[in-house]
RNA sequence: GGCAUCGUGGCGGAGUGGUUACGCGAAGGUCUGCAAAACCUUUUACACCGGUUCAAUUCCGGUCGAUGCCUCCA
């Protein structure tokens, strides 16, 4: 498997540290507010990650932390979010907050197919693994405590931001709002911060250096070793994070353990939408629940976004939206043709077999799928015409199950369409057969009318779903 | 201001120094009882200007444009 690793900006050849066994870890939501189809663009990738490594053969431990601890004060009333407002209105506290979006996180991911993490640690429960990597950090000589908190000490750590290739000169510090004058450099980052006098946080826990919460970056590194070691196979995360996020975890583990943190950096970039950036300030923040409520299902969307490639910038826009949508009723109606395999049919078990070796290495080589997808296509259309013999059943349902494994687009969850169904298109296929055209007619629409649209082949009538 | 990335056909989106990516859509046609599907054709594809080359969308330089990061952000 080849996979364009960050560090080094190339593709290189996988190998984790164990032979079958992969660490993987990945940046999860910050739950104060809903994720939206930028957000959940992320999450189907990396779950694509994995489902390709499972299917190269490698078991997989799979992290993604929840952000929820950081910056949920008691009286926070910034921002547009109504319900959050609305939260703080019915005097509900950041523990609350927390739970409702992580619930929706949870649901959406499901209905996206996006498969359940090995881990999902919360940030609010590892506090004491947190507060033992700084006291690490501490006892090496990387930190310095000021007013506001204790900060980790960029100085004293030589390579910090060759990941993101950051030249610290050049940088524009004097551009950041609300630097504390105290910090030896801009670059350095909390790792621990202190409840500010006089206030009480719905969040805060003891801590060796007073009343406070941890820093940003600091659960990630915490969490992510907790469950994988300290040195992970796989560290991946949206592009956003790299310069500062990926960069500060970096510094903040490595300096110390003493290894390398993750041997392959994966990241991914963002969705657009009009060409410009998700961001819900600008109101462009959709979530999964609006394009449902405009009849689009959650595996349209995931659709939409495997067919781009993880490391491109993809637009987000109504029509390649409906675009997927009907790509995917396409497929289904591929899927669907194992419920009408006909004699004679030409599609053979090794066209499938074929076509899937082709996906597979495609994949294998930087999840490339688009070109997965255009070689399935080939396949899709072939089928269309030439429809399935029933001596390629076993093959045709392996094919199936092999693209609900790499693709979770539940192609084969599918169900037959019923007797009486049956019997409406045996009806018509009779009435046709008499010339009674008018009857035929009739039993197509009724069909039409519960969604279910007719083909004619030289093999005999083909159903699909709209 | 600094640092990056990118500019592909109606939309989305790959890739490549010389051959149809792929998906969705539109127009016309063949086929069909009518449809559907399929197939054929059309919808002047690779921002612009130079350079290298037998040959550039694909390499090099420049111009213009877009976007991202430098601040929590997938």
């Amino acid at each position: 498997m080849q996979l364009y690793n960050t560090k080094t900006r190339r593709l290189e050849h996988f190998t984790p540290q164990d032979e079958n066994r992969v660490g993987l870890y990945t940046c999860g939501p910050t739950v104060y507010d809903y994720q939206h189809i930028g957000n959940y663009a992320t999450y189907i990738r990396w779950d694509l990650l994995v489902r390709v490594l499972k299917e190269s053969g490698y078991t997989v431990d799979w992290v993604m932390n929840i952000t929820d601890v950081g910056h949920l004060t008691g009286d926070v009333d910034e921002g547009e979010d109504k319900l959050q407002k609305g939260a703080n209105r019915e005097g509900k506290t950041a523990w609350d907050i927390a739970e409702f979006y992580t619930k929706d996180f949870f649901r959406n991911l499901h209905d996206l197919h996006v498969q359940q993490p090995t881990h999902t640690p919360r940030a609010t429960q590892h506090i004491p693994q947190q507060i033992k990597l700084v006291q690490a950090l501490e006892k090496r000589g990387h930190t310095y405590i000021i007013d506001d908190g204790v900060y980790f000490d960029t100085a004293t750590f030589p390579a910090y931001g060759e990941l993101a290739k950051l030249k610290l000169d050049s940088l524009q510090a004097g551009a950041r709002v609300g630097v504390n004058p105290q910090k030896r450099s801009p670059w350095d980052f909390a790792l621990w911060k202190f409840t500010p006098k006089g206030q009480k946080r719905d969040m805060e826990w003891d801590s060796p250096w007073g009343k406070g919460f941890p820093g940003w970056h600091i659960e990630c590194s915490a969490m992510s070793m907790e469950y994988l070691g300290s040195t992970l196979d796989i560290h991946a995360g949206g592009i956003d994070h790299l310069p500062v996020h990926h960069v500060n975890e970096i510094a903040q583990s490595e300096a110390a353990t003493g290894v390398p943190f993750a041997n392959y950096w994966l990241h991914s970039n963002h969705i657009m939408i009009d060409g410009a950036k998700i961001a819900k300030s600008d109101g462009n923040g959709i979530t999964p629940h609006d394009l449902s409520k405009q009849g689009f299902s959650p595996l349209d969307l995931r659709l939409l976004f495997l067919q781009s490639h993880y490391r491109s910038s993809a637009n987000f826009s109504r029509d390649a939206l409906q675009a997927a949508h009907k790509r995917r009723l396409a497929l289904q109606a591929f899927a669907d043709l194992r419920f009408q395999l006909k004699e004679g049919a030409q599609l053979a078990a090794n066209d499938f077999s074929d076509v899937q070796a082709a996906m597979l290495t495609e994949l294998q080589n930087d999840l490339r799928t688009p070109e997965a997808f255009a070689a399935l296509s080939g396949l899709v259309d072939s089928a269309e015409t030439y429809l399935v013999a029933p001596d390629a059943k076993q093959a045709f349902d392996g094919f199936l199950a092999f693209l609900d494994r790499i693709f979770g687009l539940q192609l084969a969850g599918s169900t037959d369409i019923t007797a009486e169904q049956k019997e409406l298109i045996a009806k018509r296929e009779q009435a046709r057969g008499a010339k009674d055209f008018e009857h035929a007619d009739t039993y197509r629409q009724e069909l039409a009318a519960q969604n279910i649209e007719l083909r004619d082949t030289p093999l005999g009538s083909i159903w699909q779903r709209r």
